[in-house]
DNA sequence: TGCGTATATCCGGAAACCCGACTATATGCA
DNA sequence: TGCATATAGTCGGGTTTCCGGATATACGCA
C-alpha cells in the first residue's frame, strides 16, 4: 500500500476522488493535465492496491475510492485527506476537476440527455480536448 | 514520507522503534538478521524524512522515532503499529530484540558496569557477532 | 460493418532504488 | 599511539519505477 501511495501523481488522483467522488480517465487527464497513459498506468496501480475500483459506463471507465478498502487503508486515506488540505496543488485540481463538473460530457444517464450532451460538446470541444 | 515508508525493511525497523523505544544500529542488525551496511543506509532514509532521530552515546548510536515528527507523520506511525501488530515477520523481530534486552550490551553507564558487559560479551560473542 | 472516441497496454529508455562488499571515520581503551 | 569495535559513506551492478509515444482493445453510433 505504501508503495502505491508513494508517488506524487497518484496522491492528487486519490485527492480528487476523496473530495469529488468518481472521475472518468479523461476528467482525470484535464484536471492534473496529465497524458492519458499515464493516467491510466496510475489507477491501474491504485486498483491493484485495492485503493479504488471502477466501473464501465459506455465509453468511460469511472473511477472512485474502493468502498471495500482494507482498514489500514481507509486511515491511510483518511490521513490523506487531512495532509493534502494545505496543499496548494491539490487545491488548485480540485478547482479545475469542479470547473469541468459545470459543463459535464461524461455523465451520460438517457439516450435524450446524451444527445443534448453530445450537442454541447461539440459547442465546445476544440479548447477542451486537445 | 511515503517514500521512505515503502520498503519492507525500513517498516520492520520503525516498529521495532515503536514498541522497543530506541535501539543501537548493532541491535537492529540482530535483530533483523541484515546487513550493518543495510542498516545504516536505510536509517539515514528514516532520519532524512524526520521519522527517526538518533543519539551518540560513546560508540554506539541509538535511533528512535522522532518525537517531533510532523502531524501526519505521527498519525502514519500509529497507524502502522496497529497494521503490524497481525504480522508475524513483525512480531518475531520484536521477540529478537527483546531477547537481546536480556543480555544487554549496548547499555554503558558507568566504567564498572561496561567491564561487566564487556566480560559478558566476551563469553558470548561467538554465535551472537559475525 | 466501419469510424471515432475512450481506455488499456506495450515498448524502449532514463532515472531512482536497493544491495553486498569495501573503505572511511569516530570512539574507547591499553 | 595503535588497535578494536561501531557506524557512515562509497562503488558498481542488478532491479524496479516512471515516462512519452505507439499500438491494441472496447464501445457507441451511423
Amino acid at each position: 500500500m505504501y508503495k502505491a501511495l508513494s508517488d506524487e501523481t497518484r496522491l492528487r488522483i486519490l485527492y480528487l476522488l476523496l473530495l469529488e467522488g468518481d472521475l472518468c480517465v479523461c476528467d482525470l487527464e484535464t484536471a492534473l493535465g496529465i497524458t492519458q497513459s499515464k493516467a491510466s498506468r496510475h489507477l491501474r496501480t491504485l486498483k491493484q492496491a485495492s485503493l479504488v475500483a471502477d466501473r464501465r459506463d459506455a465509453t468511460w471507465v469511472y473511477y472512485r475510492i474502493a468502498e471495500d478498502a482494507e482498514d489500514a487503508a481507509r486511515k491511510a486515506l483518511g490521513l490523506l485527506r487531512e495532509a493534502l488540505q494545505g496543499d496548494a496543488q491539490a487545491q488548485s485540481d480540485v478547482l479545475r476537476a469542479r470547473e469541468l463538473r459545470k459543463s459535464p460530457r461524461c455523465v451520460p444517464t438517457s439516450s435524450a440527455e446524451r444527445a443534448a450532451q453530445r450537442q454541447d460538446r461539440e459547442d465546445s470541444s476544440r479548447q477542451r480536448y486537445r
